[in-house]
DNA sequence: AAAACTTTATGAATCGATTCAGGCTCGATT
DNA sequence: AATCGAGCCTGAATCGATTCATAAAGTTTT
């Protein structure tokens, strides 16, 4: 048997199929006999709207795209949670995308999500897509970048402050009695991981006494190019190790934290005190539960969902960047030395 | 200015909405002349389909719903990305929904891809859901479970065999001469966990010489709870500790190295050996690299999604099971003794 | 009691892509 | 020359929910 349609229910309900959809649209308008009637009739027949007739006839979506950047980055999980979270609560489904920071897996995306007519777009952007966007937005359908402050200010972002979280990270080094500290990141036309490094470089020439400074570059930010940075690290005669690192996020401070290991007895936070960037939930879940900055990446996927939804209400709306502060979250490893 | 409809590409080319319609759905049936003009046209006016008109004409969906049981699991970010591989070659989007383990928020999700009219459902179920998906297939939408056995057999399912991935994690202890193993695991009413110490029983009641099991129950499998478990077994006398330890998912076992962690000395693996379940990415990427029962997760997505579309192409189909072996990932945390 | 509002209900028109019965052209067959 | 069929195209009808001009019924004001 076909699903039934507005025009069973109004026929059941004895009513006209205009009061059926006022019944479920603007309720106020109607009495309430004609609601209770409706009710019952939708509920006699088990009636599900239709969201194809509804988003074709009304052009309102239920639905929003999120293009992640790295979808095995519990990062993300956090900041898809955190918009999902936001959106269940007004009805809207979340259509999801994972680019593994490949451009036509990115275009692909955002070709299918304006097939759909998404609501909005939340993204998390790997090339340059500004004219993707921009036509978009022509047609109606806003976009907001997450975890990317939006230098142009053409669209609205929501995103943290690496500067000052990569300051804050070698700051607390430095006050646990760090001098010889290394900086683990990379590629550096990321713009984060430049940030980060930044943050570091302010802090370290700022320090009251004199602070070593050196880059480990890595070729990606993965817990397998932590690793090989730290066996880099260890490889060298004992003299020249520094006494503490600052890994440009989480994955590869887990990979460091691995490679800096030996014969079962571990070096973080003893030898080489260790902090990452994130605050995932595998750093409090370490071997040694990893100092952080956290993110509040739950906050940022919360955020720029309701920015979304606010610029779909009122496209006249000017973009605005939200910047979130990162905190310093102590664990283990950077205890002060024993 | 309005998004160009197939009406305006139509005038562009000179052709009628038909003609367009065919090059877009059945171009055998169009000459090469039209085609070439209907793609020009397309060109120039920056036409792209309304998937909801399609969608409501043609009854033809783009999109599968995806429920997931736990999105903070990096088993379960895997099993989608499998999915997402599969479907992106078709065209088709994942519309993500986690439910938490909240029956509610799985309803809610349910009825919003109902509404939507998804394709077919994938599932991690977590209560009993068998009737909503029922109703489903009787609007046309198929339902696959994933991750889990479907007992009755009303509906395709794609999972692992626990059991045996239990007796091979024991046996495989047993093997590298541990002969007193510790299982953590729970909740029981996890079928997962009810399995996996069923197949542990097994391996410790088949071996050729006497091995004790013991079960350290656990309430959730998360990390906290791996860790708690730890901190129990290293608080008894160091007589009682059990020589090797099974956690029923890599999480707890991720828990459990942190807890097996004494002054900077690692227990793992010489007093106590450590074996996980999933392989998820962390497990490899532990300060001591678990051993681990790999779950082909990516694959499980993947096979998930291409039964779903079998079934919407011929619902006649009769619903299969397909149960994959798990494969011992032998690392670090179960080297044998020194 | 008439006029002026309010409140509520009606149902045809509409959104854009697809489908399909019917029509046209042109070459092949009888 | 008439008939037929293949190949291609046309355009009205259709999917189901929403919208809105119109109307009916009821209430208040004069």
């Amino acid at each position: 048997m076909a699903p039934a349609s507005i025009r069973d229910v109004a026929q059941h309900a004895g009513v006209s199929v205009g009061t059926v959809s006022n019944v479920l649209n603007r309720p106020g308008e109607v009495s309430a006999e004609s609601i209770r009637r409706v009710h019952e009739a939708i509920e006699a027949l088990g009636y599900v709207r239709n969201d194809a007739a509804r988003k074709l006839r009304a052009g309102v979506s239920t639905t929003v795209g999120f293009v992640v950047l790295d979808g095995q980055n519990p990062f993300f999980g956090d900041v898809v949670r955190g918009a999902e979270d936001e959106a269940s609560g007004q009805g809207i489904a979340i259509l999801y995308g994972n680019t593994d920071e490949d451009p036509k897996r990115e275009r692909m995306y955002l070709d299918l999500f304006e097939e759909q007519q998404v609501r909005g777009v939340l993204i998390s952007p790997y090339g340059d897509i500004n004219p993707r966007l921009e036509r978009l937005r022509s047609r109606g359908i806003p976009a907001v970048l997450v975890d990317r402050f939006s230098g142009d200010g053409r669209f609205s972002s929501v995103s943290v402050d690496s500067v000052n979280g990569g300051r804050m990270a070698v700051e607390h080094l430095i006050a646990t009695g760090r001098r010889r500290i290394a900086f683990v990141g990379g590629p550096f036309d990321i713009r984060q991981v430049n940030d980060r490094l930044a943050g570091a470089r302010a802090a370290a020439e700022n320090a009251a006494e004199h602070v070593d400074l050196e880059v480990v570059a890595t070729d990606a930010l993965t817990v397998a190019d932590g690793a090989a940075a730290g066996a880099r690290i260890i490889a060298r005669p004992r003299a020249d190790w520094p006494d503490a690192i600052f890994a440009a996020n989480d994955l590869l401070a887990l990979g460091l934290l691995q490679a800096l290991i030996v014969d079962g007895r571990m070096l973080v936070p003893d030898e080489i005190a260790l902090i990452g960037f994130d605050d995932n939930a595998f750093a409090a879940a370490a071997a040694v539960p990893l100092s952080s900055m956290r993110q509040p990446s739950r906050m940022i996927g919360r955020t720029a969902l309701r920015i979304l939804l606010e610029e779909t209400a009122d496209p006249e709306l000017i973009p605005r960047q939200t910047v979130f502060q990162p905190e310093l979250i102590v664990r283990a490893s950077t205890n002060p030395r024993r």
